[in-house]
DNA sequence: TATAAATTGTGCATTAAATCACAACCCATG
DNA sequence: CATGGGTTGTGATTTAATGCACAATTTATA
């Protein structure tokens, strides 16, 4: 995931074109139907010409004079993304995280389906939260190969995310989201993703100083 | 935020030091006294001259020959991030993320504490969650400037989110992390941090495709 | 229709980040 | 004590990302 990526669009215009998606649904709650590349560089704190420069890779979504039709940028930005269909999500833990990430009700219409939890307490096994049946950890061998799973979150404690990713990596799964605040090792085709609150704390208590100068 | 930080180390610098110290910290709990800019890369994902680099500028923490000395980096490394202290941190929001956040015990070993929640639902005002303790929205004007309180993380619908922003600007929050799917307006001297999953998936699912060439 | 204001898309210049490569150094070993 | 393998810190170089600035175009308005 580190080579092939670079020869065609960067990462890092891949990284926010998921934030330009937002804004400009936002905007459309808002009852807007166009906008233009310095308003959502207000709203998002990014340049206007870096927003055009990223938009223009995929094609000249604008008008000159009037701006970006809100909707047409929408479902160009979707495909773009490939969310203009749904993915199964596999989360694994069902712990305080893996319950709220369950309940959360924001994923569907971003486009993702949380569709199973997964824990290793049998005691939990055959209940749901949130309407997301709760599955066997040893199961995670059955249940994503016979179902249309490519993406997973982690949700487990840091001693054991690195036994789960390789257990979701063998049957299949392409790309992961780790809340464990762990770094995990994974083949060069599988795509990872952290979150971790710690590590962004961290990094704003270094400009919590009176001597920034 | 935007001008001051860069005629110094630049923020994405900084914005790596806390994965290195949570790298260190796990070779210390395996029991490792040394390691090296290239252990420390692989394990990240990092080349070992941008590590080297980046830890360059804050002194010369290694040794030539032998690598660093773990327990006087991660030492290092705490100071300079300046969580070689406790911060307190309220949590807007007592739903499930609120109270997920709450329940979590990885933050204190790290630098942080979380100290009050605060909510909307007078039902919920008095009782606590995980040892915190939950008030009542509107006692953030009191609370939080009563106390040594710089970070907050929002965890309230995005509708709310800028309005909560706005209140604890106005009682000196100077560091916030949005869980919010939204982006927040913040005056220079206030940092903001965003965690938004859908933003991740959406990031990989641009990748799972076939036809990347 | 003519004019003015607004906006895109993009080639070019600038700035920032990452990598390379090596002198200086440390340490274990014989 | 000399040698070889390993490692840092950093100047020089390369690569990547951002910002600038403007021709081309659209729309509103008079």
């Amino acid at each position: 995931m580190t080579l092939k990526m670079s020869n065609r669009i960067p990462d890092i215009v891949i990284g926010r074109l998921p934030l330009y998606l937002r804004a400009l649904t936002r905007l459309q709650q808002e009852g807007r139907d166009v906008t233009s590349s310095h308003e959502l560089g207000r709203r998002l704190g990014i340049s206007s010409a870096q927003i055009r420069k990223d938009l223009s890779h995929f094609g000249g979504f604008g008008k000159q004079g009037t701006g970006y039709q809100i909707e047409f940028l929408v479902e160009k930005l979707r495909g773009v993304l490939q969310v203009n269909r749904e993915w199964n999500v596999a989360v694994i833990g069902a712990g305080d995280l893996g319950s709220a990430i369950s309940k959360y009700g924001g994923f569907e219409e971003r486009g993702f389906r949380i569709s199973w939890l997964f824990d290793a307490d049998e005691e939990k096994v055959g209940k749901e939260i949130g309407s997301v049946p709760i599955f066997s950890i040893h199961d995670i061998d059955t249940v994503i190969p016979e179902n249309d799973c490519q993406m997973a979150m982690i949700a487990v404690p840091a001693e054991h995310a690195q036994a789960v990713t390789e257990r979701l990596v063998k049957v299949g799964v392409r790309s992961i989201l780790n809340y464990a605040p762990i770094s995990l090792t994974v083949p060069d085709d599988v795509m990872v993703q952290y979150i971790d609150p710690v590590v962004h704390l961290q990094h704003m208590t270094y400009y919590l100083r009176d001597d920034l100068d």
